[in-house]
DNA sequence: CATGAATGAGCATTCATTCAT
DNA sequence: GATGAATGAATGCTCATTCAT
């Protein structure tokens, strides 16, 4: 099952296709749909507005490429996790993991998924919504499951936690390219600490944190 | 050869002109800037196009507009929280249901200066990015002394604490006029929590929670 | 047979309109009559544009009147001289002389009138346009008696001498306000002389002219 | 965030580009720059109003090559013939000449370039100001050259004789078209006699012209 | 593969004008 | 006398898109 719609092969070059995109993705990324002209994208990448419509037929298709290739993976690698073994931390600290992990080679697929996806014709919002609501299910389950099995707070609403998730981890992209001196790595860990132990922790994690800090 | 054009500037009917940017949030709030036409809002409000520019002067201007009134306030509110006696979970707990209050009444205004405010001109938008940037100042001091006392974790990245907050707090509006059942208050509450004490609470805390449940 | 259009009197009142025309002729000498707006025009009187109507009916028929303000007179006063006792050379100097003594207090409605009355609707420009072929025609007169008389040139053709005559004058509203030193007089008589007697002057004119200076 | 959009220039089919403006020139000569629409150029070519835009980049940019066009040349003319030997009598004579020329096959651009030129924005117009300027300073070189001389008239301004040459020449564009009968070459003989010798004529020159005609 | 040329639709903005107050 | 509010019509300009080459 091939990610991305596959056509009728030629006369689409494959290569060259890709920084096509690489490059609306850049400018979507920048502007916001739009606010960003085709133009915008063929001074990118140094050719002729119009050369663009041998790529892809309509910005509006260009634009669900890219939001595609946004979200693409998220749900198999979210599946993966959820129906792996172990317990509902360890799955929360991989589900924050690997939301953020693809900000380090396709952090501008990803922003345009998050904020222009709206602009979408409505058939392939309808779409990409779907993966959406789909992930979000998934790690909803996990924060349920961890309640049930009394590791997570009872009191814990799972469709809040996943929301407060989501907040925190979609933040990531609109500050990263700022804020610098951390690896995505330890941003996802620390975030992860937050969202499982809050800015007080555990009483008995502190006792264990406390030192060797 | 009149160097600038200082006209009398019409004076601009405060009530009618309320209406008008009223309007302006509600669309740029549903469609973005650029997404959203000055036609867009003289639909909503029933005038012709042309006469917007009775209350305003450009597309800009009004945006401007909206996001000014999307931030006043923040850091005013915050600024007196942080002032104020109280341990640092307490100043958290007020500076997360102060974030959130407006959204009852002015939640398009939010949703402007959140999602559009990078489409200001250079000059409106620095103007706005410093109250944005004292407000996040305001609220990293806060983790920051609660570190210092003992009260948070001391491993806490106080920044890190900060940007989690806000994109927790920030994501509300996306989902708040959806996911029904909860007011605002009762979801700064439970924001605040894990916030605090994360998804699977403090040993204590926990203790008197799973009881009464 | 009143100058200006005679109207009701009231309630037009006739002090403040002057003042408005002024403005008018002073905008449409300044930026043209279609790069004038009548914002323009209300900003140089401190009122708003609306009030403007109260003094014309239309911004073209504001046009009209600096128009007519900007010839009235002209005709009047070359017929006197054309039919006034005296040599050509006495009638053409005091025609210069004449021709562009209103630059002193008119000097914005004689620079419409030159510049700006090809605008006029057809009625009005018509209109205008009968007077200004009229004082052709009476200077073209004097230079065709001065040619029958033998006192200018036999090979002068009046029709061109007239052109030239005209040019030269119509010119000087352009540069006057900027070159500086000279008085309209002295411009009249120094441009008078040149229209006689060239560049070079006549051979007893030199004669007389080199040595007291 | 691209601070200045530098787009790779659309190659501006040269053939074509000088019939559009050929269109504008004759636009802007016939209802003046700020009273023509860019429509009204677009109909003269019978394409779309937006397809000029292939062309220029904006209004000002087509009346500023308008103007460059109606004034080039003209420097470089006045130049050679300024330098060349010959009497000052001579030089005007050819001054007249060359500054007429251009009436024949550009009479357009030449009459915008000297109603129009004042609506340029602040740096072209500048630019265009300074070729005017060495113009007006070379044509009174040569009269102040002549007057030195002794071959001119001892108490001649030369700042004034050229105001009063360009006055009659730039004139002759406003009626070329509608007084008949005479050819260009014609009328800068004429023209330059009557700067030269006056209305009257030189004695000398009278005795010789009398009798032939 | 890519471009030059052109277009139709739409857009923000301006402007002269109106009219009840 | 003058104004606040509004409007209809245009205006300059942008933009996604098309298509023959």
């Amino acid at each position: 099952m091939p990610s991305v719609r596959s056509r009728a092969a030629p006369p689409r070059a494959r290569r060259r296709a890709g920084e096509i995109i690489d490059a609306a993705a850049s400018v979507f990324a920048e502007r916001g749909y739009h606010g960003a002209s085709t133009q915008d994208i063929a001074d990118v990448l140094g050719i002729r507005q119009a050369s663009l419509y041998y790529y892809f037929g309509s910005k509006e298709e260009a634009l669900e490429q890219v939001c595609m290739l946004g979200v693409e993976g998220f749900v198999e690698r979210a599946t993966a996790i959820v129906h792996a073994p172990g317990t509902a931390t360890d799955r929360i600290r991989a589900l924050v993991a690997v939301h953020l992990a693809p900000l380090g080679d396709r952090r501008d697929y990803v922003r345009v998924f998050l904020r222009e996806r709206g602009h979408l014709p409505d058939v392939a919002r309808r779409r990409v919504g779907r993966l959406s609501r789909r992930l979000e299910r998934l790690i909803e389950e996990v924060f349920t499951a961890g309640v049930a099995s009394g590791e997570l707070r009872a009191d814990l609403d799972p469709r809040l936690a996943t929301l407060a998730m989501l907040g925190m981890c979609n933040a990531v992209p609109a500050w990263l390219p700022v804020e610098t001196g951390l690896s995505i790595e330890a941003v996802a860990q620390a975030l992860a600490t937050v969202l499982l132990d809050g800015a007080r922790g555990r009483a008995d994690a502190r006792r264990t944190l406390r030192r060797p800090r």
